[in-house]
DNA sequence: CCGTATCCGATGAGATACTG
DNA sequence: CAGTATCTCATCGGATACGG
């Protein structure tokens, strides 16, 4: 329910995130980008992530045509993934994002302790503003 | 645990999004950049957010200092919504990435009707990939 | 009008154990 | 090695009700 959306915008970026806006997501795609091609067991421990999301966030990525699975029949089995095209143009915005983020996250720390301060202060002094 | 992370992107990236991934936080700050200025309940009509995800936000975004809170103690009270200088700066790359949604939205649902046919055929004939 | 508090279901995500 | 299957716990997010 709720589809009190005005501005198409607001539409257009619930999708784009419903997407690819899942933190895992944008991590593998980095990943795959900065090495070209991993294995499974390479992306866990470079991702640091559960073999179950990693699972997950694979199979979504694929079915969604940024990466590309290749399943090797050999023993032991050995399955590489890479990005596609499309894959390799998601990491554009994606480095945007970035960074801004090196850019800003400093100044969101000190806006958060100067925020987490003032809070404190209103406690104690029982002010409502 | 886990903090296997190799490659100080995944860290910076990761950063970014437990800050401002979310989807409510990116929605307001495109509805505020849009309309410079909006109240409480306009910001609620607008996105469709519940009340609830709408307070928590605010203050969120308050705290890391993207929007700017103005408390007019009138009666009925009226509080009103706008981004700092950060939250326009951070509109750029989220503007980014509405760009690439807008134009690879399409062959993503390309992409998953022909991988959800491709399993559906593949649950028929039983074959092992 | 602008919120906070509470309850509750849905989803996210790690740990563990098991199959080919 | 490359997964799938459970189990479990935390967080997200809506609905509702209440207070300033």
């Amino acid at each position: 329910m709720a589809d009190n959306q005005k501005c198409p915008d607001c539409k257009r970026i619930n999708e784009v995130l419903s997407r690819v806006g899942d933190r895992w997501s944008v991590l593998v795609v980095i990943s795959l980008a900065e090495h070209g091609t991993l294995r499974f067991n390479e992306l866990k421990r470079h991702l640091g992530i559960s073999q179950r999301m990693l699972s997950l966030t694979l199979r979504e990525l694929e079915r969604d045509g940024l990466v590309i699975r290749t399943y090797h029949p050999v023993i032991p089995p050995k399955v590489e993934y890479a990005l596609s095209a499309l894959g390799k143009s998601f990491r554009e915005p994606v480095i945007a994002l970035g960074l801004w983020a090196h850019d800003n996250l400093p100044n969101i720390d000190v806006s958060r302790e100067r925020y987490d301060a003032t809070k404190e202060k209103q406690k104690k002094t029982g002010s409502s503003l």
